[in-house]
DNA sequence: AGTCTTGTTTTTGTATCCAATGGGGCTCGG
DNA sequence: CCGAGCCCCATTGGATACAAAAACAAGACT
C-alpha cells in the first residue's frame, strides 16, 4: 500500500497542507498514515521523480519550491504541448470524446451558477473538473507520450496556488475558452483548436503571473 | 548508494544488456551490484518513474517494451519540444554556448573521419556526443522545464536501438544537420533553428521507422 | 561578544526478516 | 494427448533493526 501513501502525500501537497519548502520527515508521515517507513520512502522517491519534492542525499526532503519564473516556464511548456494535443484531438476525436467534454463543461457551468455556498468547495470542484477537461483533450489526441508529458506538467501546475487561480473572472474566462475549444474540436479545425488552447493556457499563465 | 545502482541498471538498459521485455528480479540485481534489495528497489521505482521499466504490483518488473508507434510518438514530441528549445536558444545563447556546440561538433567529425577501428566503440562515442549536442541546445534555451521534459524523452529515445540508428549515412546526415543548427544559432535566427531541429528529429524518426 | 569546535540527537540510508500473493509445475481427469 | 485444477515455491511488499551522517546545541576560546 505504498500507492495509498503516495496518493495521500500527493493530495496533502496539492491541497497545500504540506506547504512549499516544508521539510518532510519519513517517520512523521509513516506514523500519520499508519505505515512503516518503507512505503513512505518509496512514495517519496516517486514524488521526487514527479517533481513534487526534492530529496537531498543524507539531508532530507522538502516540498519543492517554485519561483514565479519557473511557474511561467511550466505554463509555457504546457501551452506548447497541450496546444499540439488540441490540434491532434481536432483531427482525431470521436463523438464520444466530444460528448464527455460537453458533459464536463456542463458540470462546470452548473457548479458556477449554482448556489455559492462554501466558496472553497466550489473552487475545488471547478479545479477538478478543469483538470478532467484538459486530461480528456490530451486523451483525445491519441498520443500517449504527448499526453503523459503534458499531464506531468499539469499536475505540477495544479499544485501552484490552486485557489488564487480561480477567482470569479478567471472562471468565467475559463468557461468561455472551454466552450470555444469544444467548438473548434466539433468543427474538426486543428489550427483553431491549437490557437484557442494556446491562448487559454498562456492567459492562465498571465493571470497567475499578475497575482504573484 | 542507491544512486550507483540506479545508474548501473540504467546503463545496462541503455546498452541493451537488459533487453526490452526482460524480467527484472530484485534479488539478482542486488547480488550483481553487491547491495541489498533496498537500494535496488529504490532504483527500480525511479526507473519506473522515468519510463524505463514497468512495475506490475505483486507480480514483478520488466524492462518496458515500446511498439514502433510509441517510438514514433516519442520522436514527434521530441521534435515539438526540442524545436521550441532550438528557437529559444537562437535568441538566448551566448558565445560560450556556441563554442561548446562547435567543440562537440568537431569531436563528432573527428570521431567519424578518424580510423574506423572498433565500429561499435565509434558508434557509442557518436551517440554520446550526439546526446551532449542536443543537451547543450536544451540548456541554451534557458528554460529548465522545457529542457527537463525534452531530456526525459531523449533518454527514453536513446534506449531504442542505439546502434541501428547510426549507420554511416545517418551519421553523415546528422553531422550535416548539426552544422546547419550551429549556423542558425550563430545567426540568431529562431525560425531557422526551429525548422532545422524539427527536420533533424523527424528525419531521425523516419529512418528509425524505416529500420523497424 | 562572536565564532569555532565538539558532543549529542535526530534522521536518513541500508540490511535483514517476515508475511502474502502470483506463477510455474505437477498431477489428475477427460 | 491435451486441458483444468491444485499445490509449492520463488518473489514481491512491508516492518524492523542498525549504522552513519548531518543538524542542532552547548561550551570554550579568541
Amino acid at each position: 500500500m505504498a500507492d495509498r501513501v503516495y496518493e495521500a502525500i500527493r493530495r496533502e501537497i496539492l491541497d497545500g497542507r504540506l506547504a512549499a519548502g516544508e521539510k518532510i520527515t519519513e517517520a512523521v508521515l509513516a506514523e500519520r498514515f499508519d505505515a512503516s517507513r518503507t512505503p513512505v520512502r518509496s512514495a517519496i522517491v516517486r514524488l521526487a521523480g514527479d517533481g513534487f519534492v526534492e530529496m537531498t542525499p543524507r539531508s532530507g526532503t522538502v516540498v519543492k519550491r517554485r519561483t514565479p519564473a519557473e511557474v511561467s516556464e511550466i505554463y509555457e511548456v504546457r501551452a506548447l504541448l497541450e496546444s499540439a494535443a488540441a490540434g491532434l484531438a481536432a483531427g482525431r476525436c470521436d463523438e464520444r470524446d466530444l460528448d464527455e467534454l460537453k458533459a464536463i463543461q456542463s458540470e462546470m457551468e452548473a457548479a458556477t451558477t449554482g448556489p455559492w455556498q462554501a466558496e472553497e468547495e466550489v473552487v475545488e470542484r471547478i479545479s477538478a473538473l478543469n483538470q478532467a477537461f484538459h486530461q480528456k483533450i490530451l486523451e483525445a489526441s491519441r498520443n500517449a507520450t504527448l499526453a503523459d508529458s503534458a499531464a506531468r506538467l499539469m499536475n505540477i501546475g495544479f499544485l501552484i496556488n490552486t485557489y488564487a487561480r480561480f477567482s470569479h473572472p478567471e472562471i468565467e474566462r475559463s468557461l468561455f475558452e472551454h466552450r470555444q475549444l469544444i467548438a473548434a474540436l466539433t468543427s474538426r479545425d486543428p489550427a483553431w483548436a491549437e490557437a484557442v488552447m494556446r491562448a487559454h493556457i498562456l492567459g492562465a499563465r498571465n493571470s497567475l503571473a499578475a497575482a504573484s
